[in-house]
DNA sequence: CACATAAAAGATAATTTAATCTTTTATATA
DNA sequence: TATATAAAAGATTAAATTATCTTTTATGTG
């Protein structure tokens, strides 16, 4: 694994799908998502399940029920949805696994990867996911 | 775990440690370098074994016998000791777990994260464990 | 209201990673 | 050469992660 854990990794693609092929009136069930982005589907309504008690993403049981993503949630960050899935505890590892690595005690490439962090970080929260999903309609980068 | 699994973290900090206290007249038990650097010492074993064989590291039997790097081996990089332990795999991965994520086909943050995996092998490479010892004694780095 | 649909919830299983334990082999030194 | 030391090798166990399966609950539609 690199990062980030496979369940936010799965979270995020599915997220970014529904936010760009789902809407209030076009619901979607996780089948139909897992199939297409390739995710194992019980994991997947497991990690939709949690997005939803969190309020990420909104949800409706029943027929024509299924997950979609209000204006609100979509101008929602992707870390909000790793901090719910995984935490941000991998953001704050050191790359060495020194248990005390800091600016002040920092491990032999400290300064390269609280760099990386810090930048990654502040992507992931100052683009919104409407963003990315445009991105991603536009073919600029994929989820595939 | 954040890219790097736990040998290899625990590898990296082993190699460090050989390369600032031991010699070939004053080699060191997996023992005494797995209580120092706070590392299960059966574990370390293994490691230190798989390091040998690859000719990473020395070592030798019997009565004062143990661990330790000759000049060579010393003049080689943590490059080495990561490919030798887990392989590059996970410099290779995409951040969203895309199978086929690249250049061509980049996920939404590509970029960063390719531009932060090339520097940070760039640097695993180009500098020596020996000067990776010496900036530790130095007390611009830490092991601990 | 009955029924089909789909999420919620909880239990279970499989896989991978991490850690430990035991036995064997080599070697310095008394 | 006997003994103690320490690595090499292999088998086993434990923990964490990933994946699946089953049952329950809610809801729109005929």
């Amino acid at each position: 694994m690199y990062m980030l854990n496979k369940e936010s990794k799965y979270a995020i693609r599915g997220v970014i799908y529904l936010a760009m092929n789902s809407s209030k009136t076009n619901k979607l069930g996780s089948k139909e998502v897992g199939e297409n982005i390739k995710v194992p589907l019980p994991f997947l309504a497991k990690i939709f399940q949690h997005l939803s008690k969190e309020n990420l993403i909104s949800s409706a049981k029943g027929p024509h029920g299924g997950f979609y993503l209000t204006e609100k949630q979509l101008s929602g960050n992707l870390l909000s949805i790793i901090a719910c899935i995984d935490g941000l505890g991998s953001f704050k590892t050191c790359f060495l696994g020194l248990p005390s690595c800091s600016d002040d005690n920092p491990c032999a490439i400290h300064h390269l990867n609280a760099e990386f962090k810090e930048r990654m970080l502040s992507e992931l929260k100052k683009r919104s996911i409407a963003e990315f999903a445009e991105d991603t309609l536009a073919g600029k980068s994929s989820i595939f």
